[in-house]
DNA sequence: TTCCAGGTGCATA
DNA sequence: TATGCACATGGA
């Protein structure tokens, strides 16, 4: 066990295993800041956690432990995980650069939102106009503002979410909506892989790629790989002799390649990849 | 000014 | 089934 709880207070006792800039700035989350004393708080649904590093451990403080023990995906050793994936020296690299990466277990409505915002856009901007939503309908937590709920984004009319800034993404999210009402999200963690990617594709402004990450980061369903401009660089840069530009073909490869672990090495990879090109 | 960003939907062949 | 283009916005 690489955590131990007490009263709001999570203690985690590995620090090789938990690295929370890593975590929270490998693109799997868009609201997370640092506060006024330089520590990491990320937001979920309506809570919240406050990250404290000491000498040997790292502090979660929050309110809800057990909630932000799923959250933080803390029940799986990644040691094991990371000696199966390290299969060649690229993977071996972003592993290392990469490592205290955890795969979060995500709201499915915050999710689906954040990552419908995130089509065709980049990381900051998707992180400004998801706290813009939180502001404009979420509930008033206080210090911040809550995710909003289903009922709370039904209230939003397409030219609400346009002046939001939302662009051409701003009927997706209407019509992806509607379609949710009266639906169990929760309950789609039931279904199969492939039962809950066609549910997903089937919401407007969801396509393959971001119906991988819906399933990936809310539903914890490992086998998926989220093709963007990222991986399909990463891709032809260490993976391939001859350069395609068919996502799906490159998914199915990857998928091939890694099986049950593709969610963990796309993870890595794209945080490699992407930080690699940023500091170049 | 042009290109690009965690792509998708739609028309066309 | 495959391909090409439009779609909002803002930072580099």
């Amino acid at each position: 066990m690489i955590y131990k709880t007490q009263k709001n207070k999570i203690t985690i006792l590995d620090k090789s295993q938990f690295n929370p800039k890593h975590i929270l700035e490998c693109g799997q989350i868009f609201r997370y800041s640092k506060n006024q004393n330089g520590n990491y708080v990320v937001f979920s649904g309506n809570m919240f956690a406050e990250i404290v590093e000491t000498e040997q451990s790292y502090q979660i403080i929050t309110k809800n432990t057990d909630y932000f023990v799923d959250f933080f995906d803390l029940k799986t050793d990644y040691n094991g995980i990371k000696n199966q994936l390290a299969v060649n020296l690229t993977m071996q690299n972003a592993i290392c650069f990469g490592s205290g990466i955890r795969i979060l277990n995500q709201q499915p409505l915050e999710t689906i939102v954040s990552f419908i915002i995130s089509a065709n856009n980049n990381i900051k901007r998707i992180q400004t106009l998801v706290e813009r939503l939180c502001q404009k309908c979420g509930t008033n937590m206080g210090t911040y503002y809550a995710f909003p709920t289903l009922e709370q984004l039904e209230t939003l009319s397409v030219d609400d979410l346009k002046d939001m800034g939302m662009g051409f993404r701003a009927k997706y999210i209407f019509s992806t909506v509607k379609k949710l009402k009266g639906v169990d999200l929760q309950s789609l963690a039931n279904l199969s892989t492939t039962e809950l990617l066609k549910f997903l594709i089937a919401l407007d402004g969801v396509g393959p790629k971001v119906a991988d990450c819906i399933a990936l980061f809310a539903y914890h369903k490992m086998q998926c790989f989220p093709v963007d401009t990222w991986i399909e660089k990463v891709f032809n840069c260490y993976f391939c002799k001859q350069h395609e530009t068919n996502r799906q073909k490159i998914r199915e490869q990857l998928v091939n390649m890694f099986g049950e672990l593709s969610g963990y090495a796309q993870q890595y990879l794209f945080y490699y990849k992407r930080e690699l090109d940023k500091q170049a």
